[in-house]
DNA sequence: TTTGTTTATTGCAATATTACGATTAATATT
DNA sequence: AATATTAATCGTAATATTGCAATAAACAAA
């Protein structure tokens, strides 16, 4: 196997899934906040930022965008990516849903 | 390779992409949801719950507790299986502080 | 057009994850 | 004690992920 049986599971929580996934990878999270940190498009500083090879990066780079965290426009020779707002705040949403879950509550007999 | 280059990253880096990670599965996602609607502790019921056979219950449930997210007491012979409020709390702070990036800014050119 | 620069893609090796049958361990019940 | 019940562990097959060297693709600059 190997292989994750979604069809047991809502749509929520495969998507909630989906997302923590990508964040499941210190790269992809370090990805992230360079992103915040510049505030603006990055152009290529990733690889010499983050110590893994340019391969490596372009393939995180590819599943954040697939996810639609991330914009990117290539511009000539470089490439511009950037947090995309918009569907952060939509994942934002989603995973907030998981993580304030009440918690004010008895039933604790562990 | 198949392995995470942690060295590279940074402590908060790391620690986020663990929670990440243990969410990064619908089992996962169902079992805790399970445990936060029924708010009292489980026992044995999420084998028939969720479809999955029960050593796979069991591995996800380890997993879980290993990440300090639920506590488990064996009881004769069921398990009493509970979210753990204090470090729930504690991974939504540093969760929350990724998601909470500064979104207020403009620098977008893509 | 040739040469550099930058990013994407391909192919592959190493490792990790998922799932479950079979078994074990631990305790209840009879 | 013998039997049932419940959950953990072991072993293993199937699949997924990570990382990078090699290469390709796309364009800029000379």
């Amino acid at each position: 196997m190997g292989l994750v049986k979604s069809e047991l599971f809502t749509d929520q929580q495969n998507k909630i899934s989906l997302y923590a996934k990508v964040f499941g990878h210190p790269a992809r999270v370090s990805i992230l906040q360079y992103l915040f940190k510049i505030n603006s498009c990055v152009c290529g500083d990733l690889v010499n930022e983050i110590g893994l090879a340019q391969p490596t990066i372009s393939q995180h780079l590819k599943e954040l965008k697939h996810l639609g965290l991330i914009k990117g426009n290539v511009e000539g020779t470089s490439v511009c990516y950037c947090i995309d707002k918009k569907n952060w705040i939509k994942m934002k949403t989603v995973i907030n849903q998981f993580l304030n879950q009440d918690l004010t509550q008895k039933g604790d007999c562990c």
